[in-house]
RNA sequence: GCAGGGGUGGCAGAGCCUGGCCAAAUGCGACGGGCUUAGGACCCGUUUCCUUAGCGGAUGCAAGAGUUCAAAUCUCUUCCCCUGCACCA
C-alpha cells in the first residue's frame, strides 16, 4: 500500500466524480464552515487540526445523508502581509530561512516584495496543500477577503451595523511607532511582543512659591497618604513643560518625548539637570503636606515621568533610597508613614515575613526577606513584587476615609477622586517597554482620536448574542463557559485601521476596516460567491444583499435597480435560504475571545434568527514530538513533507483524531509509525477475507457482531460530538484487537470478518478517507466509501451475554496460565486441567448480594427453614452456603447480578474446550460442582469456575 | 491579577458528568520468553508492594479534610500546571 499513489489516485477520482461541489437540492443541507486561512505562509500540520476536523464532520455528515456544503476562502485583510513584504524588502533574515523552510525557490522570494503577489501565491499554495490533504471541499465557491465584490459585502454589513447604533467614536490608546507614524500591534515588532498598555494615574505635586506642578506617575496612587518626598534622578534632563494648555509641570525630557504622543507637550525653556529640582519644596495635593525633593538613584528618566514619589513604609526602592541620604546626613527628618497593613490570619503573619523588632516599617520586612544573595537591585525588586503583591491582596488601608478597604478598592477610589478634583491625570503607559518595532525604533503609547468602535458593549445586542449562544451547541461543551465570559468581557474594540489591506471604512474612507472585523459573517457569502463572482462590483447594492440575505425589498424592483438579472438574485436567495440554516463554524481555541464571540455577535445585528449560528466547535493544538510547534523552535512541520513523508491519512488520523478536541493532539514519529501499522494491517486483512471459508456461525461469531454493534452504536455518539480521540480509539485501535482475538479462535468466517472491516472501514473514512477508500473498492464496491451510507448498528446482536462468556473464557486462559506457571516453579509436572462450575444456588446468594449488597439480610435468610428454601438452598448445605456469602462478603463491591445458570456455564465451557487446550496446551475437562470430587471445587464461583490442575 | 481548562501508574492518555465487576482501558517504553544466523517485524508473559495453585491483602489516581455501606469519581480547602486577556491575525 502506496500512500502517496493511493491518496493521489482517489484525490483525482473524488475531483472527477465532483462529489464534493454542492448544490441546492430537495435534500437536507448541512454547511459546515471553518476560519480561513491567512495567506502568510503555506500551511503546516499544525494546520490540519481544524481543518481535518471540520472536514471530519463534513464527511460525516455527508455519509449521514445529508447534502453537505464545505467551502473555503482566503484571508489577505489586515497589514501581516504588508509586513511581510516590507520585510522581504530589506532581506530579513529570520523571514527567509522560514520560507526555506516551506522549500520556497529564491527566485519566488525574490518576487514577494510585492503583497499581491504574495497573497496570489499563497492563496494557491494552500489551495493545494488543502487538496493534498484530501480536505472536501467546494472550491467553487472560494474568494479572497480583499476582492472588490466582497468589500461590496462588507459596507452592506457595516452599514447595518451603523443603521443600529453599533458603531461610535471615541479616543483610544495604541502602540505607535514614531519613526514610521503608524500603530505597531505584535506582528510589527521585535520578538512579536505585545506592546503591554496600562493606565497609570499621574499625581501632580504643586511646587512650592510657583505656579507649576512636579507630574509623578504611580502603580499606587492609595499610598499618596505615605508619601514623605519626591525623587528625580540629579544627572538626567528635566523640563519645563505646559501640558494641553492645562497647567505647567516639570518631568524628565525622556519622559516627554515618549509622552507627547498622548498628551500636548510643550517645552518651556531650555532643559537642566534633575540636580536643579532639588532644592524644590513641594505639596502633596491630598495631605497638604510639604514634601522635600531628593536624588533618587534608582530614577530611571524614561519611566514614567522621571519623578517618582517616595512611600518608604511601602515600597523597598524608597525606603533604601531614603536610608542611603540618611547615611550621608540628608533627609533626617524623613519618617515613614503607613497608609495599609497587612493583618495577621490566625495569629500567623502573610508568608514568612519575620517579625523584626522595631521593624514596623512593612518595606524594611520585605528587604530583611531577600537581603542576602542577589545583587541590590534584584533583591529589591523582588522584595517590592512581593510587597506589591501581598500588600494588594491582603492588605488593608488604615487611613480614615478609606479604613477596611482592600487595595485596589482604595486605589479606585483614590485615583477617581483626585481625577474629578483636577489633583491628577490618567496617562497611558508601556507596561513592558521597551518595546521595539521592527525598524529599531522604541514603541511608545499614543492615543488615536477619532476611533471608530464597535460597541459590543451594547447591552441590548449583548443580550441577543447571549440568546444566541445559549441556543446554539457548542462542541466540546465544555468550552461553553469560555463562550459565557467572553461574551460577557467583550465590549468596545477599534474596528478602524490607518494601515493594512481591506475594504475601506464606510464611515472614514481614510481608514481600513480592522481585519478580525471583516471577517465575521463572511461564511455566509460562500452561499452566493459563486453565482456573484464576475458581476460588477458597483452592481452589488445594498439593496441586493437585503433582498438576499434578510428578505428585504422584491426581486423586480431589486433587479431593475442594481441591473442584474433577476435569476441570479434569485438563484443567491435560494440559495443561501437553503444552506445557511443548518451550520456549523470550526476554530482553534484561541479564537473564542475575539472572532468566534464577533461572529456571533455579528450574526445577530445583521441576519434573521433563522439563519443564527447553530453549532461552534473549537479544538486545540497540535504538538510535535511534545513541543509546541513554533517558529522559534524550528519544529514546524509543513504539510507537503508531512504527507510525503508518512501519507496523508497517517498524518490525518494522528492530527485529527489522536487527542480530544479540547487538548493538544500530538505529533510524533513513534505515533505515526502506529497508525501506519494499523491501517496496513486493516488492509492486508481485506485482502484475505476471499480465501476466508464461510460455515455455520459460532460463538465467536456472534460475539464479533456483538462488538462490532456496539461500536457502531458508541462510535457514532462519539463523531457526532466530535469526540474523535475516542472515536479512533475504538474505530481504528480496538478494532484490529478484536479482529486479532477473533482470528485467534482460528478459522475465520469469511463473511463476518467482511461485514466486520466493511462498516469499520466506513466509520474510518471521515478520518482516513484515502486508505478507507482504497480497502473498499478492494473489498469490492464500486462506490465512493465516502458517499456511503453510515453504517447502521443493529442493537438485536449486541450481546451483554455473549461478551460475557467470551470474557469468560479470556480469564480462565489467564487464571489457568498463572496457576500452571506457579505449579511449574514449585517442580511439580502438570498432566490436565479440571474446571468445575458453580451450582446454581451460588448464583442465587450472589444475585440477592449483588442487589442489596447488604450480607446481614442474607444471613439471616440462611439462618431460617423458610429462607433456604426460598434461596432454593438444601438445609444441608446451610453450612457451605453461610461459608460462601462470607467468602462473598470480602468483595462485597464486585459482585454483580449473574444471568446464566450452570447449566448454560457448563455447556460454554464444554464446546470451547479444544479453545481452551490449544491456549493453555493442556487438556481440559469440565465438571459440575455438585458432581465433582475435586478438593477444589468448593472454590467455584458463578461466572469463576474452579481451576483444578491434575498432575 | 482576572477568566477558562487541567493535575491519574516510567511516559502519553481513558475513566470523573450518571460513586460499586477500577490496581485503573489503550498505546508507547522497559524487562523476561518464543521466532530468527542476527536485527526488525510478529507472538506470549511481566511491569505498586506483599502473598499465593489463580478467586487474598496493603498502599494508591496533586495534598488535606468531609459525605457515603462504598470515592480516581461527589463537596470544601490548599498547592501546582496550561491557555487567553483585544484592536493583533
Amino acid at each position: 500500500m502506496d500512500y502517496k499513489e493511493i491518496d493521489e489516485k482517489w484525490q483525482k477520482a473524488w475531483d472527477d466524480s465532483k462529489i464534493f461541489e454542492s448544490d441546492v437540492s430537495g435534500r437536507e443541507s448541512y454547511m459546515v464552515t471553518v476560519a480561513f486561512p491567512y495567506v502568510n505562509a503555506p500551511l503546516h500540520i499544525g494546520h490540519v487540526r481544524t481543518y481535518g476536523t471540520a472536514d471530519v464532520l463534513a464527511r460525516y455528515k455527508r455519509m449521514r445523508g445529508l447534502n453537505v456544503l464545505f467551502p473555503m476562502g482566503f484571508h489577505a485583510t489586515g497589514t501581516p502581509i504588508l509586513a511581510f513584504a516590507k520585510r522581504l524588502k530589506n532581506n530579513d533574515p529570520e523571514l527567509i530561512s522560514e520560507l526555506k523552510l516551506f522549500h520556497i525557490s529564491d527566485q519566488e522570494i525574490a518576487k514577494m516584495t510585492d503583497p499581491e503577489y504574495i497573497a496570489s501565491y499563497f492563496v494557491n499554495e494552500i489551495e493545494k496543500g488543502m487538496h493534498r490533504v484530501g480536505l472536501s471541499v467546494d472550491w467553487r465557491r472560494k474568494f479572497v477577503s480583499t476582492e472588490p465584490f466582497f468589500g461590496k459585502f462588507i459596507e452592506w454589513q457595516f452599514g447595518i451595523l451603523n443603521g443600529k447604533g453599533y458603531l461610535i467614536k471615541g479616543k483610544h490608546p495604541v502602540g505607535w511607532c514614531p519613526n514610521e507614524n503608524q500603530a505597531v500591534g505584535m506582528h510589527d515588532t521585535k520578538k512579536d511582543t505585545e506592546p503591554d498598555i496600562e493606565k497609570e494615574a499621574a499625581i501632580k505635586f504643586r511646587v512650592d512659591g510657583e505656579d507649576a506642578y512636579l507630574l509623578c506617575t504611580t502603580y499606587r496612587p492609595e499610598t499618596v497618604f505615605g508619601v514623605t518626598n519626591l525623587f528625580v534622578n540629579q544627572d538626567s534632563d528635566y523640563i519645563k513643560c505646559s501640558i494641553g494648555g492645562e497647567g505647567t509641570y516639570y518631568l524628565s525630557k525622556a519622559s516627554s518625548l515618549i509622552l507627547r504622543h498622548q498628551i500636548g507637550i510643550e517645552q518651556i525653556g531650555a532643559e537642566f539637570k534633575g540636580s536643579e529640582l532639588l532644592a524644590k519644596k513641594c505639596t502633596n495635593p491630598i495631605t497638604g503636606t510639604t514634601l522635600p525633593v531628593f536624588n533618587g538613584f534608582f530614577v530611571k528618566e524614561d519611566v514614567g515621568t522621571g519623578v517618582v514619589m517616595s512611600v518608604p513604609a511601602h515600597a523597598p526602592f524608597d525606603y533604601i533610597a531614603i536610608d542611603k541620604l540618611k547615611k550621608e546626613g540628608k533627609a533626617l527628618d524623613i519618617v515613614p508613614i503607613r497608609v495599609l497593613e497587612v493583618p495577621a490570619k490566625d495569629g500567623i503573619e502573610p508568608r514568612q515575613i519575620p517579625k523584626v523588632e522595631d521593624m514596623d516599617i512593612p518595606a524594611l520586612r520585605y528587604i530583611e526577606m531577600f537581603k542576602s544573595g542577589a545583587s541590590e537591585s534584584e533583591a529589591l525588586e523582588s522584595a517590592t513584587k512581593l510587597q506589591y503583591k501581598e500588600e494588594s491582596h491582603y492588605g488593608k488601608m488604615i487611613i480614615k476615609g478609606y479604613e477596611g478597604m482592600s487595595e485596589p478598592e482604595a486605589r479606585e477610589k483614590v485615583t477617581k477622586n483626585m481625577v474629578e478634583a483636577g489633583k491628577a491625570m490618567e496617562l497611558y503607559i508601556l507596561a513592558n517597554a521597551p518595546v521595539a518595532c521592527r525598524c529599531g525604533y522604541k514603541v511608545v503609547v499614543k492615543v488615536v482620536e477619532d476611533q471608530w468602535f464597535l460597541n459590543y458593549g451594547n447591552a441590548g445586542w449583548k443580550k441577543e448574542a447571549k440568546e444566541a449562544l445559549s441556543g446554539l451547541s457548542v462542541l466540546p461543551d465544555k468550552s461553553r463557559k469560555a463562550f459565557e465570559a467572553a461574551f460577557d468581557w467583550i465590549d468596545l474594540r477599534a474596528v478602524a485601521r490607518a494601515q493594512g489591506l481591506g475594504t475601506r471604512f464606510p464611515l472614514d474612507k481614510d481608514r481600513i476596516i480592522e481585519s478580525l472585523s471583516d471577517s465575521t459573517i463572511y461564511m455566509s457569502f460562500y452561499t452566493v460567491s459563486n453565482t456573484l463572482r464576475g458581476i460588477e462590483p458597483e452592481k452589488l447594492r445594498p439593496e441586493l444583499f437585503d433582498y438576499i440575505f434578510l428578505g428585504k425589498g422584491d426581486l423586480s424592483s431589486v433587479s431593475s435597480s442594481t441591473g442584474i438579472d433577476f435569476q441570479i438574485i434569485k438563484r443567491c436567495k435560494e440559495s443561501f435560504d437553503y444552506w445557511y440554516r443548518s451550520t456549523s463554524r470550526h476554530s482553534g481555541a484561541d479564537l473564542i475571545f475575539n472572532h468566534l464571540t464577533m461572529y456571533v455577535f455579528n450574526h445577530v445585528a445583521v441576519f434573521p434568527k433563522a439563519n443564527w449560528p447553530k453549532q461552534i466547535v473549537v479544538n486545540g493544538n497540535v504538538l510535535s514530538e511534545g513541543e509546541k510547534m513554533s517558529k522559534s523552535l524550528g519544529n514546524i512541520v509543513p504539510l507537503v513533507d508531512g504527507v510525503e513523508k508518512y501519507g496523508t491519512d497517517v498524518i490525518r488520523a494522528l492530527v485529527i483524531a489522536s487527542a480530544d478536541l479540547f487538548s493538544d493532539s500530538e505529533f510524533s514519529e513513534v505515533a505515526a509509525n502506529g497508525v501506519d501499522e494499523r491501517f496496513r494491517y486493516l488492509y492486508d486483512m481485506a485482502m484475505k477475507i476471499s480465501s476466508m471459508e464461510s460455515g455455520e456461525l459460532r460463538h465467536i461469531d456472534y460475539w464479533m457482531y456483538s462488538k462490532l454493534n456496539r461500536k457502531i452504536k458508541s462510535a457514532t455518539a462519539q463523531i457526532e460530538k466530535l469526540e474523535l480521540r475516542g472515536f479512533s480509539t475504538s474505530v481504528l485501535y480496538d478494532s484490529i484487537l478484536e479482529l486479532r482475538k477473533y482470528l485467534s479462535r482460528g478459522e475465520p468466517n469469511g463473511i463476518v470478518v467482511r461485514d466486520y472491516i466493511s462498516s469499520v472501514i466506513l466509520m474510518l473514512s471521515p478520518i482516513a478517507p484515502h486508505v478507507s477508500e482504497e480497502i473498499w473498492h478492494q473489498l469490492g464496491n464500486g462506490t465512493f466509501s465516502s458517499t456511503e451510507k453510515w453504517p447502521n448498528a443493529d442493537e438485536s446482536m449486541i450481546s451483554d451475554k455473549v461478551e460475557g462468556e467470551e470474557d469468560l473464557l479470556d480469564g480462565i486462559i489467564t487464571d489457568s496460565k498463572q496457576v500452571l506457571a506457579l505449579i511449574k516453579k514449585s517442580g511439580k509436572e502438570p498432566k490436565s486441567i479440571k474446571l468445575i462450575v458453580a451450582d446454581d444456588w451460588k448464583r442465587q446468594l450472589n444475585n440477592r448480594l449483588g442487589e442489596k449488597r447488604d450480607v446481614g439480610s442474607v444471613m439471616k435468610l440462611l439462618n431460617s427453614k423458610e429462607g433456604l428454601s426460598a434461596l432454593g438452598i438444601d438445609p444441608s448445605a446451610k453450612d457451605k452456603a453461610m461459608k460462601y456469602v462470607q467468602q462473598l462478603s470480602k468483595r462485597i463491591n464486585a459482585i454483580r447480578k449473574v444471568d446464566s445458570m450452570q447449566e448454560d456455564e457448563y455447556r460454554l465451557l464444554d464446546e470451547a474446550k479444544s479453545y481452551l487446550s490449544d491456549s493453555i496446551k493442556y487438556p481440559v475437562s469440565v465438571e459440575l460442582e455438585s458432581k465433582s470430587s475435586s478438593q477444589r471445587a468448593a472454590n467455584a464461583m458463578p461466572l469463576r469456575p474452579s481451576i483444578d490442575i491434575l498432575s
